[in-house]
DNA sequence: TCTTAAATTAGAATTATTCTAATTTAATCT
DNA sequence: AGATTAAATTAGAATAATTCTAATTTAAGA
């Protein structure tokens, strides 16, 4: 049985969006899915683009980003360095954060056991519940 | 027994800190603490002062939040619309925030109980625990 | 192949925030 | 109280992150 990279599995996801497929976007793709480094900002992503010597202008990048974050491929996290960071997890989970590496890792959302919440206000809907677990070395 | 207001307390605690009581500070403490819990942006901030018609430059609000923060006479949340809160209870506390409307409100520390937390990685230390409940209308 | 809406781009614009350097002020010292 | 001085305030410049604009290119479908 073989196994789909998850290059693959995220190409998959933008054929199967509104989105057209273009060489931006399947560069970026490339980049971002080809190992477990999860976690980045838009410039670390400008940057890595600039080491492929492949030519994806920043506007580009940042609306590539938001794109593919509207459409579920990637997840964005703002965190409390002002920092915004797009996930290749989009799965439902948790962050550690480390104040002073400001590295971001994943918690398993199963890690977390939240067995008390507080009444959601008349006429509102839960949406979701985010944890942050902030550390320092 | 006398009541201390929210404004006297946080004067307090200024007065009690290593910085001076000028009177821009004690202007932006009577207008950030004249009621309850309050979340504002320094932008939020700046219009306030003006409609009091004090002069108090925005360089100067940036300051006085960034060292009240500092010295915990406000707290700071940075959420997912990307914009930088202050807040005028500095317990730990959590925080409903509603994607519709953009507003936050505060959950007790006591109205959330988390009964499983991942082992923090080795050689780091816990600082905090932040939960944000998103929800919209 | 033709058409067209979407995507890309460079560079300008915007937004939020910090920095700079001159001036003022609060708190301390005499 | 007046002098001293380090901290605070300020206007405006600078920076950083992100979005917008408008011209050009491209993907995908008829």
């Amino acid at each position: 049985m073989k196994k789909i990279s998850n290059i693959n599995k995220a190409l998959n996801v933008l054929k199967k969006s509104p989105l057209k497929v273009t060489t931006q976007r399947t560069r970026l793709i490339e980049i971002l899915f080809r190992n477990g480094d999860q976690h980045f900002t838009a410039e670390d992503v400008y940057k890595e683009v600039n080491k492929y010597k492949y030519k994806i202008s920043l506007a580009t990048i940042y609306n590539c980003l938001n794109q593919f974050t509207k459409h579920e491929i990637l997840k964005s996290v703002r965190l409390s360095n002002d920092k915004l960071y797009f996930d290749t997890n989009t799965e439902r989970h948790h962050h550690f954060f480390c104040k002073s590496t400001e590295k971001l890792s994943d918690i398993k959302s199963s890690d977390v056991k939240i067995s008390n919440l507080p009444k959601i206000p008349r006429g509102k809907k839960l949406e979701s519940v985010e944890v942050v677990v902030n550390i320092t070395d």
